[in-house]
DNA sequence: ATACAAGCTGTAGTGACTACAGGTTCAAGG
DNA sequence: CCTTGAACCTGTAGTCACTACAGCTTGTAT
């Protein structure tokens, strides 16, 4: 028997982060005992565990659970799938990119910076107009 | 005179999101028209594009107010800039790494999703156990 | 029986904005 | 002067993806 406590221990993803997901439907809402305790299935542990890899990669939830979606086709094509990564890797490889112009322009600050000086060449360069 | 408008024009940061950073107490609150208009100062409007740039750069909010701080003290030191800007700059490298390791994972699942298969090996990683 | 852990729902908060609603003031044109 | 539309005001609520209670119930171990 998988309580959300076990759920979230086999799938990784926090209990409270569970009980959102199932408020927003991004996943389904699991059977639950006479006592109103939610019983999960082995489906929906993957299916929780599925999302969390989703957002491990920066997938936003929506696109995670249009991933997941794919995958209760019966009869899948892995066009979508594949369309929904590359347009993500997309966005990564310029996340990246941006990450990079952010991380020359520190660089640059601070070798500026090399003395207790008055006056601060960071400061000043974002101060400049 | 400039007005809140143009204060936005000349610093680059979005009207509403001034209107955010007074409340917050992240920039000072300008003095008002005799109508209550605001009416910003060079210096107030320096201040906001300050503000823009850390963010630009992946300064939290708290941060840059911070080191907008640190530019309207007299005596300023350049250490606690560097010691920030330093700081930073291991984040973004630290957050470039793991988009480099995202990106490496897609890139391995997109080659491996090489038709149209009824099982899509993207989906089937994502679900395993 | 008791005590504590695990579970429940509903609500509110985080960070950094963003978008109204409903109102006032200003500036330009007739 | 009047009208119109733009620009401004405050207060509130919403976005995204969680996260953390409060106050209550249930289950388990001793």
């Amino acid at each position: 028997m998988i309580t959300i406590g076990k759920a979230s221990e086999l799938s990784g993803v926090v209990i409270e982060t569970i009980r959102y997901y199932e408020r927003e439907g991004i996943v389904s809402q699991p059977d639950r005992s006479a006592s109103g305790r939610r019983i999960y299935t082995k489906v929906e542990v993957d299916n929780l565990r599925f999302i969390r890899r989703c957002r491990d990669m920066g997938l936003p939830v929506s696109q995670a659970k249009s991933l997941l979606t794919l995958t209760e086709q019966q009869d899948i094509s892995c066009k979508s799938a594949q369309d929904i990564a590359s347009h993500h890797l997309k966005e990564i490889k310029s996340k990246i990119s941006e990450l990079q112009r952010v991380e020359s322009a520190l660089k640059k600050l601070i070798a500026q910076c090399q003395s207790e000086s008055k006056k601060c060449p960071i400061l000043d360069e974002l101060l400049s107009d």
